[in-house]
DNA sequence: ACCTGAACACCGTTCAAGT
DNA sequence: ACCTGAACACCGTTCAAGT
């Protein structure tokens, strides 16, 4: 995390030598691309291997393993909300929230670790829960500009939105084959726009 | 598996210790009890222990963990099939489509290493895959006659009716609620009856 | 300040020694 | 024939020793 070395002008400054900030953003890059394939099982051992570093190292940038998972996933959290911020520009509102159910599900066939997490609701790892909630927040108003422009009859809050992406992919993950999410999401959306819970 | 230890009339008579038979009952009972609470993740140590044997018998009567819990697992999912064999027989096809569907979640809910495995589609664990066969046929069955009956448009198989089980239960774990279940399904049942996929 | 690798407690699995 | 507990390889995590 970086030591105070020196004061200037009554200012601290932080000195972090080079080496820890290249092995820092390796074991970054190496877990990022490991947990994609792997999922959450995967070892930081093999992190480690990937990233060139001992061990040991890993655990000195990160506490412990789930706060190394918690800052990748982080990124991934991140970037699907700032693609739903986009879709909210659309002018169709019902095929904003179904693009963004679409591409919260891609990211599940993508990334195992996501998908893995999305899965389980754990939000055991420290640090997700604030990521999590602002794409809530974004998938509130998504869901709000579909009911109010008449397609969805539905009640759906922002944490419902994140529920139906993993229903539809986990569902279609259930029958064998991953790549039927299509058929899944078609039905979710059908259901909100004609149910009445 | 027993032993030959005597041959009475030219019939080979298969003789079983007493204690054995107990034991294998005991860690299948142990096992069913702490898997359904702690999931897959559950440590043969405390299988063995609440069944009062050494962990190397756990392994004399299944040559792996995942034997053990396909052993435990297989029961549940016949019990379920049997359930839907039932329910074939009411009078109303989409009510019984219904009830299998809220049939299977609350059996995820009240077991989380059956509700692991029905998540991840992990026919990995052998022995099981026949098993789901058996189910995933009195569903299609259910399907079939919610299809006759008019009440649902959307084309649907025994796999799928398998896919919307874990989709509701995900989806609505998802939201951090697992009670939440019910809204999922109606979602998912307000679909098949009115998309046509 | 940071890296490394040996060490620890825990897991699933194996097997020699007992009865 | 079966049970037991010690032993092994593997995991996440810690830490003393190096630079």
């Amino acid at each position: 995390m970086g030591h105070v070395s020196a004061s200037v002008h009554g200012e601290e400054v932080v000195v972090v030598r080079a080496d820890a900030v290249r092995n820092r953003e390796a074991v970054v890059v190496a877990a990022a691309s490991v947990l994609a394939g792997s999922g959450l099982n995967a070892s930081v051992a093999e992190i480690a291997d990937r990233a060139g570093v001992a061990k040991g190292t890993v655990f000195r940038h990160f506490a412990s393993k789930d706060d190394l998972v918690a800052a990748v996933v982080a990124g991934l959290i991140d970037d699907l909300a700032a693609q739903a911020e986009a879709m909210l520009a659309g002018p169709d509102a019902l095929q904003a929230l179904h693009d963004f159910l679409a591409a919260g599900i891609e990211l599940q066939a993508r990334d195992q670790a996501f998908c893995e997490l999305a899965s389980t609701a754990e939000l055991v790892v420290p640090g997700l829960a604030e990521r999590r909630e602002r794409l809530e927040e974004v998938a509130e108003l998504l869901a709000l500009r579909a009911r109010e422009s008449g397609a969805v009859r539905a009640q759906i809050s922002g944490r419902d939105v994140i529920g139906l992406m993993t229903a539809a992919y986990q569902g279609a993950c259930a029958t064998g084959d991953p790549q039927r999410w299509p058929y899944f999401l078609s039905l979710l959306v059908s259901g909100l726009r004609h149910a009445d819970t």
